[in-house]
DNA sequence: CGGTCTGTTGAAGGATTTCAACACTCGTGG
DNA sequence: CCACGAGTGTTGAAATCCTTCAACAGACCG
């Protein structure tokens, strides 16, 4: 096998369909709130969200704004990262389709505490706070729905805070991988490739690491045989030896 | 003043007023999502909960067993620890009165991800999950108030994921220390005394430090004049000196 | 094909852990 | 009431993990 570094990763755009009302109603259909709506629901639901697009790289909103809006990802990928006062980055979670973002919490400051940035050309869908609250009045499975994913992610945030406290850089970036594995992970002949864009420093700000130290740890991996990687791309190769790690 | 070091917490329990239906309602009113309920309504819902007694010390349930239940705290402190697998453990919370805690995702697994402590003597109201759920049908305010309570929570997890990515272990200290103080803080001639008890290993799990990093560094805030402390308690005389230090 | 951004790697320095010994506090039982 | 013992806190010294700084190499864009 040749040592190619040269990206793998699927650029295609997103001109082609210019995000359709169908796909739009199938993606919001497939957001984990909106599980379990008619069709006719569905239809009344979307009417209350306006579409937009980004191309990747641009901003969605910044870390500080006056944040109203809860935002839904339909097509593209996105990242969240929290900024800090010395300028070092923690990048808190990479977005799929059907996954939401935004400002849940109407309570006490109305800003938003992290900036969202397209990874790829992405298509969103954008709600005033206020009126998904009334939404939430007169579908109460959704309420239900919203509050049981909260919780999921405050578990989630919460084994991140374990990680951070009790294992080694290497053992987190190998949690990190397979994660990243579970949620974006396409076959292809380098293994499982991560189909989004994802840098060193990436990996870092989700690790809690510099970026030489994930640079370190990610040619280990790959001289071990766990991983293939190059500038802004990786695959897995060996995803349950990286289990074992991550698990230890 | 004479360097005292006995300690100077307020232990007395709570024989006296064994958790009357008065007082179990009044918390029940103060807990932020029942916040809003008329009397007659809070009448109504605290019916629906039951009240048990832990002594200080007891655990009121275990990381990983079956989690049915919903608690929240009446009288008293309690402490929420995950354990790892390497016998290390990350103190995830203190709670105060009127604070839930046990499980809301009744989705995906349902045991406890974190084993919950009485710090104190403490008396808890229980609910099971699928009533408190049909009481969120009932109640949309509370419904509400729950989710906003959720997702407060998961702000400040990823701030503290944030701190632990970002900040050296004396500044997470001074912030978690200016946290514990505005939580519970009481008047004292050593100055704000924290009214739980809490040992540097305490200290330590919250800051995903070693108990003797977490000592030199109280040792070293004692010092600075900025704490005092002894064995298992701890004052904070100078606030405003540990915020700048945490902001930092 | 050059420039820029990203990734790699070495070496030195720093922060924190680990191990270990000792001191202090508090509850318990003599 | 005192003394002991267990649990908790303190501190030193060595070792370790990780960061920082820096130089260079590779990949992608125009």
């Amino acid at each position: 096998m040749v040592n190619r570094k040269t990206t793998p990763l699927d650029n295609s755009g997103l001109e082609e369909h210019h995000c359709t009302l169908d796909l739009r109603k199938q993606k919001l259909g497939m957001a984990p709130f909106f599980r379990g709506l008619s069709v006719d629901e569905l239809t009344t639901v979307e009417k209350k969200f306006s579409a937009a697009h980004f191309t990747a790289g641009d901003i969605i909103y910044y870390q500080g704004e006056h944040a109203a809006m809860l935002r839904v990802v339909v097509h593209g990928a996105v990242k969240l990262v929290r900024h800090t006062s010395e300028g070092k980055d923690v990048l808190l979670d990479m977005l799929q389709p059907g996954e939401y973002f935004g400002n849940l919490s109407a309570s006490g400051n109305d800003s938003y505490s992290e900036t969202a940035q397209a990874l790829t050309d992405v298509c969103i869908l954008s709600i005033r706070m206020s009126n998904f609250r009334l939404l939430l009045d007169d579908y109460s499975g959704v309420a239900q729905s919203v509050l049981n994913i909260t919780a999921d992610r405050l578990q989630t945030s919460q084994r991140q805070i374990q990680h951070l406290s009790t294992l080694p850089v290497k053992n987190r970036m190998a949690h990190i991988l397979v994660m990243l594995c579970d949620k974006f992970g396409e076959d292809n002949k380098h293994g499982k490739l991560l189909q989004l864009p994802l840098s060193r420093k990436d990996l870092a700000d989700m690790a809690g690491t510099s970026t030489a130290t994930a640079s370190r740890i990610m040619s280990q991996f790959q001289g071990e045989g766990l991983i293939t990687s190059g500038r802004q791309w990786v695959a897995i190769n060996d995803s349950d030896g990286l289990k074992e790690l991550a698990e230890e």
